[in-house]
RNA sequence: GCACAGGUGGGUGAGUGGUUAAAGCCGACAGACUGUAAAUCUGUUCCUCCUAGCGAGGUACGGAGGUUCGAAUCCUCCCCUGUGCA
């Protein structure tokens, strides 16, 4: 007899899945989920992926991962970049390793484009092309800075309507996707996403005070400095050359521009911080859009917090019976 | 005490008689985001009112007066800050 579709949502298994901004404390909540409910957690934090890029980064300690089984830090080369497309594919794996384990799935991380490439899926246009990208840029640069709107425009004008002239990053990966698949953008886009399949998704948002988050990002971004952040960063800086990709993240960025003479030590603790800060605001404009979030007012690491994402998870692992 | 320099909106800093509620930058707030996303980009940012507009009125460039049709801009006095000389 086949399962009608009530029965076969309550059949399947839970994805927790902990967002929020920077200094929220997902880290703390997603562990102390996984201990209560045999859980194992997966990063979405784009920059966490990167090895040896640790004090920057606040990933989980390894005391920490010891205690629960932690998947996608350290996985990649800093020589490397990663894609939201690569993560989303990779997440898809593990998380069905999880599923087949009979683990809890818990997703945590700050990375708004992977979290919805992995749960809602991109649509299906090519990878990346590096000389393509290149020589546009050399050609904005040199026809000024309206000129890959205009080229946009002739390919895409239904693209071009929704990327904002000045967005360079944007229109380039626009244009990109025309040249290279000879489809039209926004068609592509018509025919959908690939979302995630096998799972009952629960959402817990962590929506700290906004001044109790500055707070928490000011003290977390200068206590990088003071433990070894610019050591690591001369480290990676000699090892992987200034182009790495992740040094070009929050932190890593400032402490870069330090080690040049461009930044006073201080000054670059203050602008880590803003940039943290902002960062920050970026990500509650990105979660606050996304769906069906339950929203916890605190950090992750607050008791109420906590108890309250334990009775939500509990709620939802209780309808599977 | 004398001599310069200077006091502008949350910060910085332009503006030196009239399209100036006052550039730019920063911050703050809000927003966008479909393979660089810890990236990239956008909007708003004195108060009040409405028919919500390149709309109406009010208040504003240290303070008090003055000149002028008109002042952040010129004059006088006062207060404060920095530098130099005593």
């Amino acid at each position: 007899m086949a399962l009608n579709p009530a029965e076969k949502i309550i059949n399947e298994p839970l994805l927790v899945v902990i967002l929020g901004p920077t200094g929220s404390g997902k880290t703390a909540l997603s562990i102390a989920l996984a201990e209560k409910f045999s859980g194992e957690v997966v990063n979405c934090d784009s920059v966490a992926m990167y090895r040896e890029f640790d004090v920057g980064t606040a990933k989980p300690t390894l005391a920490e991962r010891a205690k629960v089984q932690h998947h996608f830090f350290d996985c990649v080369d800093p020589r490397q970049e990663v894609t939201a497309g690569d993560y989303a594919r990779q997440a898809r794996n593990i998380l069905a390793e999880i599923g087949a384990r009979h683990h809890l799935p818990i997703v945590a991380g700050g990375t708004g484009l992977y979290l919805r490439a992995l749960l809602e899926g991109l649509f299906a246009g090519p990878q990346r092309s590096e000389e393509l990208r290149h020589r546009l840029r050399e050609r904005s640069s040199e026809r000024g800075s309206r000129y890959l709107h205009r080229i946009l425009k002739r390919l895409d004008p239904a693209a071009a309507a929704k990327v904002h002239a000045n967005d360079e990053a944007k229109l380039i990966r626009a244009i990109e996707v025309c040249l290279s698949s000879r489809q039209r953008m926004s068609e592509l886009w018509q025919q959908g996403r690939d979302p995630l399949r096998g799972f009952r998704i629960l959402r817990i948002g962590l929506d700290p005070a906004r001044s109790a988050l500055y707070e928490r990002i000011n003290a977390r971004a200068r206590r990088m400095f003071e433990t070894g952040l610019i050591q690591e960063t001369q480290r990676l800086l000699q090892e992987y050359g200034k182009d790495a990709r992740p040094l070009l993240s929050l932190g890593y960025r400032q402490a870069v521009e330090f080690l040049r003479g461009e930044l006073s030590r201080e000054a670059a603790i203050e602008a880590a911080q803003q940039g943290h800060r902002n960062y920050a605001k970026r990500q509650m404009t990105w979660f606050r859009r996304e769906p069906d979030v339950r929203w916890l007012r605190g950090f992750g690491d607050d008791g109420f917090v906590r108890e309250q994402a334990i009775k939500i998870v509990i709620e939802g692992l209780g309808l599977r019976s």
